[in-house]
DNA sequence: TGTACATCAGTGAACGCGCGTTCACTGATGTAC
DNA sequence: TGTACATCAGTGAACGCGCGTTCACTGATGTAC
């Protein structure tokens, strides 16, 4: 919009529906978001939205599949041992909330769509890949899974707290910093 | 309904409401609740469920008190240390989903909300009660806090995606079985 | 280079629906005397 | 024991609103010749 005519036909309608779609959620949660004010947000009619997502779980599956590409990006980007890899799953979750909270709510999306598991399983990949190539991965380990799980679960955990705000205040205001010392009791073993 | 003539006056229209919040939260999501399908369920008129609660805001405040309420009893009724405190909030995760999905949505409800504040702390402090009777509390830890935090990390991200269905599926069904599992790896420790 | 045509993206009016809210009401219950 | 009255719980009709969906349309773009 800064540059240029913008015409009858926009051009990215579909990328800047994702854009305001994101907005939306980050305003209020993606429970109350419609594609009435989708439209709104993005400036054009209130039919547009249907033209490229048909309906409110097309549109936040498009938005769950762009999450679980940024994710993996964010643990790609990763470097310093599983520990800070779940720092980046945490910063990843507080960073890109309005994502965060659709990825992993499939009921508000079609959780079989192609283009979704693909999405997941890049994602997927890129977590196997940085857990396979720790320096530090513990060689005594007897079910790998079990630990890839026990990991998961306390950076998940860790990050859905953080965003219900339920957290005590004297966590400080640092999700990465309060993350390393939690997850680093994962790791503290023998 | 079983027994006796219902007049006018239901008896107990809250209690039933509440119920029915929960059976409609179960099925679809907190999202797409509304007063007038509550109402449907109770087999009341639509107009009823504003009078003991206002908006849907209250009465989601008042489920989530329930919950933590629930939680508390969860909590005291476990025995067998820190891991058994944790397998005992997922069980209650896994068999309150309702009561859970909303309890952690301050979005949802009002989380300042008196009753709901002194729910949240009664669980709080069943959790707290728990910690500290614990035999196998390992005395070296230099920041029991931290501990605590990790621990409900892990088991409430064990939970949140157990429930969102995201897990690989050798994990079985039993979730108090496989929480266990997981839990296991953060006391696993020196 | 120009013209015709097909395709695609977005418009805008119209519709029916479920929702929350309001409000005058009515039936039931409890209390004062 | 009986009567009058206040309070409370739930009713049901009415309203305005935002929603998703439909549909005939129009403007822009690309392609064939």
């Amino acid at each position: 919009m800064s540059s240029g005519t913008r015409g009858y036909h926009h051009g990215d309608l579909r990328r800047a529906l994702l854009a305001a779609a994101v907005d939306g959620i980050g305003e209020a949660g993606p429970a109350t978001l419609s594609l009435r004010d989708l439209a709104r947000r993005a400036g054009v009619s209130h039919a547009a939205p249907a033209h490229h997502f048909g309906d409110k779980a097309g549109l936040l599956t498009a938005v769950a599949a762009e999450g679980f590409d940024l994710l993996a990006e964010a643990l790609r980007a990763a470097d310093g041992g599983l520990l800070e890899l779940g720092v980046a799953y945490v910063g990843f979750a507080v960073e890109h909330r309005a994502h965060f909270d659709v990825m992993f709510r499939p009921d508000l999306h079609r959780p079989e769509d192609p283009d979704l598991r693909a999405a997941r399983e890049r994602s997927g990949a890129a977590l196997r890949a940085g857990v396979a190539s720790l320096p530090d991965r513990r060689p005594t380990a007897d079910d790998p899974d079990g630990d890839a799980l026990a990991a998961w679960s306390i950076v998940h955990g860790f990050a859905t707290l953080w965003l219900a705000g339920v957290l005590p205040q004297e966590i400080g205001d640092d999700p990465r910093a309060a993350a390393r010392v939690v997850i680093h009791r994962l790791f503290r073993q023998a």
